[in-house]
DNA sequence: CGTATGACGTGCA
DNA sequence: GTGCACGCCATAC
């Protein structure tokens, strides 16, 4: 895997796949996302694809901004994904 | 096919 | 430090 160059419209998929390997404890940015999914300037996309996403096996409470905050959150508010970091062992900004 | 939207990022006032 | 505006990419309708 990891071979679809961009122009192919896996981004979503893989944006799946690289929040999917997020480590816990760990944290990274929408931009950080993006990148590692092939298109550095598309972190639109990202959010855009979280929000829409409802994965169990996509953390995507663990995507933050890049200004170190936490971002927005779908299910339950940002409130929510919060706590969640915290009691991921995160050390929010 | 074209338009509208967005869980962003950066710059400037 | 705060607020507003613009720009970027991909998705969904």
């Amino acid at each position: 895997m990891r071979l679809r160059a961009r122009g192919n419209t896996g981004f979503k998929n893989r944006v799946l796949d690289v929040v999917a390997e997020i480590p816990q404890g760990e944290t990274r940015t929408y931009r950080q996302v993006a990148e590692l999914a092939g298109s550095p300037d598309a972190y639109r996309a990202v959010g855009n694809i979280m929000k829409g996403n409802r994965n169990p096996n996509v953390p995507c409470h663990r995507v933050v901004k890049s200004s170190g905050e936490v971002g927005g959150y779908n299910a339950g508010g940002p409130r929510r994904k919060r706590e969640i970091l915290k009691s991921e062992g995160v050390l929010l900004a």
